[in-house]
DNA sequence: CGGGGGTTTGACTAGTATCAAGTGAGGTGG
DNA sequence: CCACCTCACTTGATACTAGTCAAACCCCCG
């Protein structure tokens, strides 16, 4: 059984380190450890539906989440993939625009909403903080738009990978391993095309000798220069 | 010649109603009076490029504009249409990440950030203020990420007209008309489509009876809610 | 060893882009 | 005041990318 809500003494080191918390006086931190809580999720639990009254800010300390939108007929759109020290469930006054679903098993860090604007009358510091992460994702979302609105298949999955390695804090060694813990399916709705073209495109990459495949969830890039190109030129000689 | 940087006395009733300074304790008005000013533009004319050094913080008095990124090979891709009483030109620390351009002659009004830091520091409910609008254009840009990845050209096209019917202010009279100041290049720029796309589903609209086109920049909704289901379902009986 | 989910591959289709030509309206100069 | 020029828009024919439908594969797990 997973345990949520818990306040193991355990759990207390992880919470401290939090993002939220890093970078703020001592009597801040502690203000928000007070009303921060854990919660464990395994893969595929849906942590928030769109629609749901927002109560929490969620703070992603191990694993990955994803957030989505669906049309009235069931198509996604996943708008982020969230990784550890990001946060998530921010904007919403009222309640969630999104869909927040875990990837992988994940442990999050929960932050009340009401108590969180509490925080911020007395340190506006947070609101700075906040206000900083906000444009932080608006401008990942701008970017995303051009990838989903102006690039080609081949553009958007190697800008994808790209971005997948830019996270991946291991130096950058040539062939550089990637961890892709998503399914083709994720990455298709991410990036606004079927599990059919991710795959062929992965395929043909692997074909092009740009990268190789140990495993589903792993891919190695062999040439970076080769897949910069294909990022956003799709006229290349391939 | 179009005037920079005055303080007329005829501009200071309009900065005054400006949306930055609603809503705020005659103080923090006062001051935010003191560090804007006008700014008048022409249509077509970059307020400012992608990659110059961020400066100001916009609002849009009167008249349209739109923002833009460019792919290295010239694709465009316009990431918002800002109306009067919207800011723009947010989150940028630094440099902006994105084309600001008029589409329609307008009325800027400016506010310095670093005097504008200044004055969140003192004033936090500005703070606020800022995070309200930038959570906002998040939510847009989540919605638009949607459209862009996951619907079709009559989708598209369709939920475009829609929320323009939003903008207009004007009682929804059925039939409504609706201004539209940017070209046909610029909504496929905006909605991942080309020109003759645009061109051609405006087109079928019009023949299906939905929309009656009195001139190039108006458009008449005739059929509101078929409009609706047309806007998220692409499997009408058309 | 058998089942199921995710992935890959293949054949075919459809939707939108591309290329090209023609139309219409507003602005400018003769 | 009218003719012309330009730019935006429309329309048509064709090409091509990515989607759809279908089947086979693979690996992990029970």
């Amino acid at each position: 059984m997973i345990a949520q809500n818990q306040f193991a003494t355990a759990s207390n080191e992880i919470i401290a380190n939090s993002v939220i918390c890093h970078g703020h006086h001592v009597e801040l931190k502690n203000q928000l450890f007070e009303i921060s809580s854990l919660q464990e999720v395994r893969a595929k639990e849906v942590i928030f539906w769109e629609g749901d009254p927002s109560n929490y800010v969620y703070e992603v300390l191990e694993g990955v989440v994803l957030l989505y939108k669906l049309t009235p007929d069931g198509r996604r759109q996943i708008t982020d993939f969230v990784y550890p020290g990001q946060p998530f469930g921010l904007g919403a006054r009222g309640q969630h625009r999104y869909t927040a679903e875990a990837v992988t098993g994940a442990r999050l860090c929960r932050y009340s909403h009401e108590r969180l604007d509490q925080s911020m009358a007395s340190f506006p510091a947070l609101g700075h903080t906040f206000l900083e992460w906000t444009s932080n994702e608006l401008a990942a979302a701008q970017d995303q738009m051009l990838l989903l609105g102006r690039k080609s298949a081949m553009e958007k999955i190697s800008s994808f990978l790209l971005r997948l390695s830019e996270r991946s804090d291991e130096r950058h060694d040539d062939p550089l391993n990637l961890f892709v813990p998503m399914t083709r399916n994720d990455i298709g709705d991410y990036l606004g095309l079927t599990t059919e073209t991710v795959s062929r495109t992965i395929t043909l990459l692997d074909k092009m000798g740009v990268i190789t495949r140990p495993d589903q969830h792993n891919i190695v890039i062999r040439d970076f220069d080769h897949l910069v190109d294909l990022a956003d030129d799709d006229n290349d000689t391939w």
